[in-house]
DNA sequence: TACCAGGTCCTCG
DNA sequence: CGAGGACATGGT
């Protein structure tokens, strides 16, 4: 069902491309195949943490500032003073907690990996959630982005449009790591196709499925419980 | 004008 | 535990 589903959605929207990266001597992250060195694997990370709850143009626009400010840099993250920083994301929204989310961030690599994010991201996944959970400012969703897109592990990311659609769907099922396991137990574990499948959920929820969802629209309807009790109410 | 966006933490029963 | 509030900008 769950494979069904995702090739619906992928012949609908086609290739989401995520994670986007900004490229040397650029200011704008696009995408290219995900993070390559040390530089962009911290931009993810970034990215990940000035996402929360906000619309990735305005997480877009923070990183933008950060590159002009040379600012994807772990020890210039830890030098500038708070309101700076906050001042410079402005835009990401909540941004004295976002400030301090990424120096909570910085801090953990400075003394636990020596200022090398990859030492980090190289712990299998299991480890690599832990640690990531630990820190202040990261919780479940956040710490399996960073495994998904940074490090390249296959962890499902579950957010409020996979829960919301999941729900619609018929998997009546809110928590967390139910939901995970679910994707998880049904699925080919791989890096590319959870990549994948959770940006297509986001390109629905936000388009189609929606706190008002647009049923017309919706390309795996016929999959649906809550399309199928909306059409037996009308008929 | 109000609502929502690629959540998390803290506090309180 | 789980609900409820705080955090805050920018787009429709």
């Amino acid at each position: 069902m769950l494979e069904i589903i995702y090739n619906k959605l992928y012949s609908h929207f086609g290739p989401q491309h995520w994670w986007p990266v900004t490229e040397k001597g650029k200011l704008n992250p696009e995408y290219s195949g995900g993070p390559k060195n040390e530089r962009q694997q911290l931009e993810v990370c970034f990215g990940t943490i000035l996402a929360q709850n906000t619309s990735w143009k305005n997480a877009e626009k923070a990183i933008v500032e950060l590159n002009k400010n040379n600012l994807i840099n772990i020890k210039k993250i830890l030098k500038i003073k708070n309101k700076k920083l906050a001042q410079i994301i402005k835009s990401s929204g909540y941004y004295n907690q976002k400030a301090k989310k990424l120096k909570n961030f910085c801090d953990f690599l400075s003394k636990n990996y020596d200022g090398k994010i990859s030492l980090l991201l190289n712990n299998n996944a299991e480890e690599l959630k832990k640690k990531l959970i630990s820190i202040n400012g990261i919780g479940q969703e956040t710490a399996d982005s960073i495994i998904l897109y940074a490090a390249k592990k296959p962890v499902f990311v579950v957010d409020a449009y996979t829960k919301r659609i999941l729900n619609r769907i018929g998997y009546k099922e809110t928590e967390y790591n139910k939901l995970q396991t679910l994707f998880a137990k049904n699925l080919p574990n791989s890096e590319r196709l959870f990549n994948e499948y959770h940006a297509l959920l986001v390109e629905l929820g936000k388009g189609i499925c929606k706190k008002q969802p647009l049923c017309g629209k919706c390309p795996v309807s016929r999959c649906c419980g809550y399309y199928e009790a909306v059409s037996l109410k009308r008929d």
